[in-house]
DNA sequence: TTGTACGCGTTATCAT
DNA sequence: ATGATAACGCGTACAA
């Protein structure tokens, strides 16, 4: 680890270290011999930037913290989560940005990682996903005027920068579809209830139901966490009603293939034709799965693209910030877990 | 964003900056009456330190950078990232780091990436992963002393940190399995030839072969990347051979997927009764594709515990860095892509 | 135990 | 177009 500063180029090239700086910027105001000249000696020195004290000269870090719920212990599991990662990086990379993932430490909530990675000045902006009801993390960077986006919905305010699917009416169609082929007892379940996404979809599936004249019954909303094995144990205590529901929408990819895994060892029903099932996400998971299962494309890595792009436009910019929100498209990608030999 | 320095809170609280200073790190030789003044008012004033005047004065970042080879284009895709990244998590958790995903800027390859995470000081040390044939990061954190640890293997270096598994022989171990199920015409197809990992399985694989006295058949030896696609596209190759394999070795569950899909689309043969699969990093895929996969269990998630773990070991007793390798236990999980009905 | 004063490496302001 | 100099906010010898 060498330690060549701007002093050591400003010597060697014979120039003072605001000339230095100036060419590390790329400012305008600089003649090309100079300019060149500086760029030799950096190149020569192997000069790099120290990070810390342009950070702490202009304020600005070009970093993006990424923060995610703990309380969905999938995070790391969820393929969601990755498919999010990977649009964002791909966006931080072309505007040269780095990705700060904040762990909680020691004693640390959720709230307190955002916290502290913002007042601690280690990222310029925030993308904050999952949200809840009443989100700390949101109602914080609102109120301290960090720039972040959320990908996701919220419902106390109106005027924060968002990027989201309309996943009230997706859930709704993925309901009908369901409801299309016949099927009346449907399920839901779904992970961490107090999640935005997860109430909206409820909300399409109930309105779904309403919309037919099906009855809700209370039996058939059970909820855990965004885990396969919440999955598993939900569709369990499906088994044990005494009527049965003969399809089930499930919040989530993971989640679903925890269902399946339970319906199959129950070796009394078969997907589709005893029970559908019908997901969300249309992670890699849906695809290969046996039988395949249909699920909602939300277009994940768009959510991540789309986020970081919104949040870098508004940290460059420093007038007012974009506070609207983008709605994507969804796209219910039909498989075998709905459809019936006869079709 | 307001800007509570160690100024205010020093002098709301009657003291010097270097007591304050004291006081957030936690230094012993303070009275027990002024830290408790000082928490008080740092907690009136929500004072937070910042983190890049702290890392201008005592070099340290407290962030880990994770450095994925973007030559993989499957980084973000394959389970086996976000696994390790879970891993790296839950240590930097217990140890006060957050953790760095460097995204390659304009114009940068994967070693500028590198070289500017570590130079310009924003981490302080790298976790690198999936080492290639005279792999220039490590050869480069090697020779300038960056603090690292390898998750995977060198060849051209003995003395560098690192946790893997046994590779070769957990190869070894499932062509011998396939062998054991008769199968002689035994295919490998894995990703980036040039990858460590891929060379140890291929050699661990050959080993089997030559064990047995199979003849190596050349075109049973095919790679491209770690992709589904490219399990899709090789397997489209194997399949014009005359003489077909009745059972192939994948380097990754994702190729394996990619596999399972070609054969299935050709309508022609069954997993396992044609073909067997057999396939590495048992990954959620293996578990839920249909067949189920036998694969490899490499412990992906404590690889990247291990490898963070030792990290920050190193970083914290300057004295010599250990540069020992470890390594894990690995558990070939037996599915039904290698069950034959009479077993 | 506490305070003073300087250094960390860069950017920004103000001259020239 | 370039240079001198003062911040930026914190850690740390050194002094008291």
């Amino acid at each position: 680890m060498q330690k060549v500063t701007m002093k050591d180029v400003a010597k060697l090239a014979g120039v003072s270290t605001s000339t230095v700086s100036r060419v590390v910027s790329d400012d305008d105001r600089i003649s090309q011999d100079t300019k060149e000249k500086v760029l030799e000696v950096m190149e020569k020195l192997n000069y790099y930037p120290n990070s810390a004290a342009r950070s702490l000269a202009n304020k600005e870090t070009e970093i993006i913290g990424l923060v995610m719920p703990s309380y969905e212990e999938d995070i790391f599991i969820n393929p969601f989560f990755q498919e999010v990662l990977k649009g964002v990086s791909s966006i931080t990379s072309k505007n040269s940005f780095d990705i700060l993932i904040a762990t909680n430490h020691e004693g640390e909530d959720d709230l307190d990682v955002l916290k502290r990675i913002v007042q601690t000045q280690r990222v310029d902006g925030l993308i904050l996903t999952r949200s809840k009801k009443d989100d700390e993390g949101i109602k914080y960077s609102k109120e301290h005027n960090i720039p972040f986006v959320l990908i996701g919905s919220c419902l106390e305010y109106d005027d924060i920068p968002a990027v989201d699917n309309d996943n009230k009416q997706a859930a709704y169609n993925l309901t009908s579809l369901l409801i299309n082929k016949g099927r009346r007892k449907i399920a839901f379940i779904s992970g961490e209830i107090n999640s935005i996404v997860t109430l909206k979809r409820y909300k399409g599936y109930l309105n779904a139901l309403q919309e037919h004249d099906i009855e809700v019954n209370d039996d058939y909303f059970i909820s855990d966490e965004f885990l396969e094995e919440s999955g598993y144990k939900l569709m369990s205590e499906l088994l044990k009603l005494n009527d049965k529901p003969d399809a089930i929408v499930c919040a989530d990819d993971l989640i679903c293939v925890g269902v399946l895994k339970r319906i199959k060892e129950s070796k009394k029903y078969n997907v589709p034709e005893d029970i559908m099932l019908a997901s969300f996400n249309n992670t890699i998971l849906a695809k290969y799965s046996n039988p395949t299962i249909t699920s909602v494309d939300i277009n994940s890595v768009q959510l991540g693209k789309k986020a970081s792009k919104k949040l870098i436009n508004n940290l460059n910019k420093k007038s007012k910030s974009d506070n609207s929100k983008e709605i994507l498209d969804y796209k219910i990608i039909k498989r075998d877990s709905t459809l019936l030999n006869n079709e």
